[in-house]
DNA sequence: GAATCCCGCCAGCGT
DNA sequence: ACGCTGGCGGGATTC
């Protein structure tokens, strides 16, 4: 049997859609000099492969997964976010924890939890803390919801023009007017807007609402029968059960997908001396040096193996075959500073209120989407 | 061209 | 002052 030789590096990136065209030649660098550095290591009868099985940097290398938007849409991220918490019955969110966790802008984040906070399954305790309070709040809530009378009053404590109000109208209208809605239609309900462009930013907003209902199986996407126009439809209980169950079965799936596997995740090299890089220019030297320390790594490890293979067949004077060993490195990228957009001229007048994430989890891929784009 | 919605600026507010 | 919170709309992406 052969042995897995590669390397698995998932090295990420923060995503600036701005800076798309001007890191194009920077990847192809950092492309060239990891692939010329790994060549130098292979001398050392290491066959080493690459392989960016998240992203690569050209169609013939490529075992190529694109970035898609969808991974990092608010019903993706929702459901990460859920999926966290689903098995506490109680539990202190902390946004710090939570934003490291997923990888993703705080912004995002408060985007969510605002939205859980109309199915009242989320509830803000004080700075940087909220409480989830059981995904069985949720089916809750909504019998409240289907209440007339028991009016669920969050107007009291929040902004008329918050997420949370917005849900919670849309939601009713769901349970008490009629299961389908076109957005722009519901949006014209939820106040009467007449302005369009402010029409048209709830729309958004709604946007983001059912795509967090819809992530957990509330809600439906659908269409009208009348028009074929776009619309959601009302699920429910019955969702958000299939929602749970699916999740479930995708966990149980995945943990004896690991088994099988072998899969081995070892922990992010620290790198140390090295200056991180403030700036793009430095960025190939960064990684540079944290391959060679991967690398470094994988021989350590391969050295080891080796060792107590032999060892073990030593003792037992039968030949062992070792199971497919499949290691994940990661490098916890370093912050990169972004400069802001070019066109707008107007200083920036506060940067602390920023929601640059607090570890800058995603993606090259996206460049990389980009770059073989314009091959 | 319409539908969708990511992204991050920046105001506002509590500490 | 500071920094957390979240309203908001530009514009990119997908349909």
């Amino acid at each position: 049997m052969e042995e897995d030789q590669s390397i698995y590096i998932y090295n990420v990136y923060q995503t600036q859609s701005h800076y798309h065209y001007s890191m194009m030649n920077k990847i192809r660098n950092c492309q060239k000099e990891f692939q010329a550095r790994v060549k130098k290591f292979s001398k050392l009868s290491i066959q080493t492969s690459i392989d960016y099985s998240q992203y690569a940097f050209s169609k013939q290398l490529i075992k190529y997964k694109i970035y898609n938007r969808k991974e990092k849409s608010l019903e993706e991220l929702s459901k990460k976010f859920v999926s966290c918490l689903i098995d506490y019955d109680e539990k202190i969110i902390c946004l710090d924890q939570i934003t490291e966790e997923l990888g993703v802008e705080r912004r995002r984040i408060y985007d969510i939890i605002n939205i859980l906070e109309s199915l009242q399954v989320v509830k803000r305790k004080c700075k940087n803390k909220y409480c989830w309070s059981g995904f069985k709040t949720i089916y809750q809530t909504i019998e409240q919801y289907a209440n007339k009378q028991s009016d669920l009053d969050l107007t009291t404590h929040k902004r008329e023009k918050s997420l949370e109000v917005l849900s919670a109208g849309f939601i009713k209208l769901f349970m008490q007017q009629k299961s389908i809605w076109t957005l722009e239609e519901a949006a014209k309900y939820l106040g009467n807007e007449v302005d369009q462009n402010k029409l048209k930013t709830k729309v958004r907003r709604l946007y983001d609402i059912a795509n967090v209902l819809k992530s957990i199986g509330l809600i439906k996407k659908t269409h009208l029968t009348s028009s074929k126009k776009p619309a959601f439809q009302w699920v429910g209980k019955e969702g958000l059960k299939l929602f749970y169950q699916n999740l479930k079965q995708r966990e149980m799936k995945n943990q004896t997908q690991q088994i099988k596997e072998n899969i081995a995740i070892i922990p992010t090299p620290q790198i140390q001396n090295v200056n991180k890089p403030d700036s793009f220019n430095s960025y190939n030297q960064y990684v540079g040096k944290c391959i060679d320390m991967l690398i470094q790594q994988q021989l350590n490890d391969r050295k080891q193996q080796t060792e107590q293979k032999i060892k073990e067949q030593n003792q037992n004077q039968v030949s062992v075959i070792t199971p497919k060993l499949r290691k994940t490195y990661t490098i916890i990228p370093p912050r990169v500073t972004t400069p802001k957009k070019v066109l707008s001229n107007t200083p920036k007048k506060n940067q602390s209120n920023s929601h640059t994430p607090n570890n800058n989890k995603t993606v090259v891929g996206s460049l990389i989407g980009k770059f073989n784009q314009n091959l």
